[in-house]
Order: structure tokens, then C-alpha cells, then sequence
DNA sequence: TGGGTGACGCTCC
DNA sequence: GGGAGCGCCACCC
């Protein structure tokens, strides 16, 4: 990170009296000074302006919410008792704001908060790519827990970093949706907007073909070069395995636990 | 520490 | 097709 403790001195010193009028900053400053303080820009995103936090470990948090950087300021400061300052890495702003435009995540995001169990289910929805979408169900599995769909939607709904982390492209095992911290309809327009077939989906969300005897995710890449006339949409896994089919071994679909 | 709480998923009707 | 009821698991008081 490039933000110096002389830069964080002076971001005090100019800012500091506002901020620290309303609320008793002293600890929050030792405490952030103590291990390097937290960092934030702002970039354009599909959920409106986002303000994005990194620390040394990576990228922790993102929102939409904040009206002004003090706003966003305070707000941090009361949500995780730590001090924020404006982001003097610009290599940092721009990786994130491409992946808002629609980029391939390569940033480390920083989990050192988070169990075992939550760091691997945000590292598999991360690997889930632009244009694509898997269940909750599925995500358990990848993740070693297969019944753990519910405890999933628990890790999603209190995802720190949307977008970053692609928890809007994690829907329900019948092929809808399902719920979205921002509003369910922002989520289907997210998705609609990188190019998957939301309703589509909802109707059949695997995808066989008896050419290869295969059955995928409709969204699999393989999925998508099935020909109109050898497309056997199926509304679950296990109809599809009962009609013979075996999972195909790129996006390894599961039959529900 | 054990009961309450979900961005889920299945069965039954 | 869709809602009710219940099971499930991890996490949080």
C-alpha cells in the first residue's frame, strides 16, 4: 500500500477536526496507525458509484451506499472501528474499475476475517465466471460441504466485496434467481447485462446433448455450443442423470444433497 | 453453549 | 405451478 503515515498524519490534520467532532476517533487512529491504515477510491460500477476499501492483505470491503466521502468515512470508521483514507494507488483503482466494466477478477481480496468455511465459498464463487452462474447447492459442494446450500446463502447475503466477489452470479437450484442483498431485480439485470439467458434458465437451467451423452449448466461454456436441434434442457440434475446422462467434467454439475 | 436465524432445497399437496 | 412444512448447515449471539 502507498498511503504513508505522514499521508495519514496529514489526512488528520486537515480533515481530522471534522471528523473527530462528532465521535471520539482516538482509539479507531492508534489502532489503524498500528498496522497500516485502510485505504479507499471510489469507481463507477454497475451498482452506481462504489466506495472500495483495501488494506495490505487486498481488497475488504465495497458499497454503494455512502452519499460523500465523509459519509463513507464515518461510516467505516463506526462499522469496523477503523480509520479510512483517500487510496493513493492508482494501479489498485484501476484493476478494480476493470473488473466493474466486466474484467476478469485477478485481485487478492482479503478474507483474514472469515472461517474456513466462508473463505472457501467466496474463492469458489470468485472462480465463477462473467456470463455464467451456478447454484447454491453447487457452490456447497465445491466448497466440501454438500448440504450447505442454506449456509451459503448466509455467506452471500454478508458479502463484503459485490461485484468483486460474483455472489449475483449464485441462483437457485430450479434455475431462478433468487434473492440479492441490493434488491433481486438489480440481480437480474447484473446478470442480463453479462449476457446470461436469465429466463431461459428459469425454465431449464442444465443443458444435455446426446452427442456426447453429457448434461451441464445451461451457462457452461460447453453448454453454449450445444446445437439448437441436440439441446435436452432439463429443470434438475437428477432428471437429467435419470435420462442417462453423465455430468460434464468442466462445470461438474451435482444432483442437489 | 444451545437455540435462533437465513440470498436454500426437497417433498407433499 | 406454487406454497407450506421441514431438514439442513454454519454462524451468531
Amino acid at each position: 500500500m502507498n498511503v504513508s503515515d505522514e499521508r495519514i498524519a496529514a489526512m488528520l490534520r486537515e480533515a481530522g477536526e471534522d471528523i473527530t467532532a462528532k465521535k471520539d476517533f482516538g482509539p479507531l487512529v492508534e489502532r489503524s496507525l498500528a498496522d497500516g491504515a485502510d485505504a479507499f477510491f471510489t469507481a463507477g460500477s454497475p451498482l452506481g458509484t462504489m466506495y472500495v476499501v483495501f488494506g495490505p492483505r487486498g481488497v475488504k470491503y465495497a458499497t454503494p451506499h455512502p452519499a460523500s466521502e465523509e459519509d463513507f468515512v464515518r461510516h467505516y470508521g463506526e462499522t469496523f472501528g477503523r480509520l479510512v483514507v483517500p487510496s493513493e494507488d492508482d494501479a489498485m483503482s484501476e484493476k478494480i474499475s476493470a473488473i466493474f466494466e466486466g474484467e476478469k477478477a485477478e485481485v487478492a481480496v482479503d478474507l483474514s476475517d472469515k472461517t474456513p468455511f466462508q473463505r472457501r465459498v467466496m474463492e469458489v464463487v470468485s472462480r465463477i465466471p462473467r456470463g455464467e452462474v451456478r447454484p447454491y447447492g453447487w457452490v456447497a459442494e465445491e466448497a466440501g460441504a454438500p448440504r450447505a446450500s442454506r449456509a451459503v446463502g448466509s455467506v452471500m447475503a454478508k458479502n463484503p466485496v459485490p461485484l468483486i466477489v460474483p455472489c449475483h452470479r449464485v441462483i437457485r437450484n430450479d434455475g431462478k434467481t433468487g434473492n440479492y442483498g441490493f434488491d433481486p431485480e438489480r440481480k437480474v439485470r447484473l446478470l442480463e447485462r453479462e449476457g446470461v439467458p436469465v429466463e431461459e434458465i428459469a425454465k431449464a437451467p442444465y443443458v444435455a446433448t446426446p452427442t456426447t451423452g453429457i448434461v451441464c449448466h445451461a451457462t457452461c461454456r460447453n453448454a453454449r455450443r450445444i446445437k439448437r436441434e441436440n439441446r435436452r434442457p432439463f429443470r434438475s440434475m437428477s432428471a437429467a442423470v435419470d435420462a442417462g446422462f453423465r455430468p460434464c467434467k468442466v462445470c461438474r454439475p451435482v444432483a442437489a444433497a
